[in-house]
DNA sequence: TAGATTGTTAATCGATTAACAATC
DNA sequence: TAGATTGTTAATCGATTAACAATC
């Protein structure tokens, strides 16, 4: 692996695409595929795909291709998947239940360990394998269970003063869905999931290419 | 409006930051503020801010600021959420749940006009103020309610056949969250919502800062 | 007028695309 | 060996940052 140089952010991004068709592939049993093969599969250009590779090391074989089990397994432990992080959960509304569910994670080596929710109807109910845990249980709970990864769905106006007692209790990285910007100290890892960017930008592309009645 | 000129996608994708802060301020009673406030707020640089902003024309006053009531109704416009779009939604579990009732989009101007899954458990569930309908109703249904934005929530290997009946039936973009890639033809907007990315991220971040164990 | 802040142009930075030597 | 495909370097393209004239 080569050391010292600045990966691109949108490298990393393309990164678990070329993981989770890498796998698709495999299920159907294809044992080697081409930069240009495994580009049309994805909608990237093959230079894009052996530029993002290389940055990490050789892992084709020239003339040949890439062996579609050797490189799943080299790209999933560059994303540190193999780590199996634990992560925690606040916020059982809808969406939190619906990612508490997301069968994605666990495929991708994530397990949620504890579900957290300040309602006190929902305190106590069963959610899979876990109960949903008071908010005063977080701090104990973030320690024991060596939680890093903390997945938020709380409303806006709360999102902060959750992240911060995250923080304070060993959280390394925060995965926002509350629609607002949370501040975090140098050291932590926020990702700004903002539903409504995807929407609205159909919105602005379609205003385009539809005329508009007045 | 500058015509003719191609608006970054990076540009696009922050106006909904934009738009969603500004509103926020102006509840706050704000009438005026400044591109380095409102970066402040965001976590953009204010030239980022009079960038973007200039690639639609001019909107602030020099020396003054902005107004933010007067911004927020030109963004929305740039936006096309003043269009009131008509949006169905395919695939009714938990993530299609959470969606169907997003506060969000309502703020923003989108209404659901309808929801499909093929289970015949959920078929016939009331959503909201909707009932869940068979995926037969689907062409007959978009075309009777105008329908030209679709959310896409079902299992990757249903996601193209739907795909390709909903803009058969006239739909004009398409918000998918399943995990793969779905081929749409000329004038039809697709935009991926991959939930996996931002959280593999963070694992792959984290795992260079968190030293491992073995 | 003086201070503040925009809108715009120029400079820098970063990412993608193209080309090709290396080599399986 | 000949054909195929990678890994890498160079060229292009696009986006951000810096600087500043315009002007409220």
């Amino acid at each position: 692996m080569k050391e010292n140089i600045a990966i691109s952010k949108a490298t990393i991004d393309r990164l678990p695409l070329y993981f989770r068709t890498l796998g698709q592939i495999r299920e159907e049993g294809v044992e080697i595929i081409s930069s240009d093969e495994l580009g049309k599969k994805i909608g990237v250009t093959p230079e894009q795909i052996r530029k993002d590779l290389a940055s990490f090391g050789e892992f084709g074989k020239k003339g040949v291709g890439y062996y579609v089990t050797d490189l799943a397994r080299h790209i999933g432990e560059i994303l540190g998947l193999h780590r199996g992080w634990h992560i925690a959960l606040i916020g059982y509304g809808q969406l939190g239940g619906a990612l508490a569910n997301y069968p994605n994670f666990k495929t991708l080596g994530f397990s949620i360990k504890a579900i957290f929710d300040d309602n006190t109807a929902k305190v106590g109910k069963q959610a899979g394998e876990m109960k949903v845990q008071p908010l005063a249980e977080l701090e104990e709970t973030i320690r024991r269970e060596d939680i890093s990864i903390a997945v938020i769905t709380v409303p806006a106006g709360a999102a902060q003063a959750i992240a911060d007692r995250l923080i304070a209790a060993g959280v390394k990285g925060i995965w926002n869905f509350a629609p607002t910007k949370i501040n975090v100290p140098p050291g932590v890892r926020i990702c700004n999931e903002d539903l409504s960017v995807g929407l609205t930008g159909l919105s602005y592309y379609l205003s385009r290419d539809i005329p508009e009645y007045k």
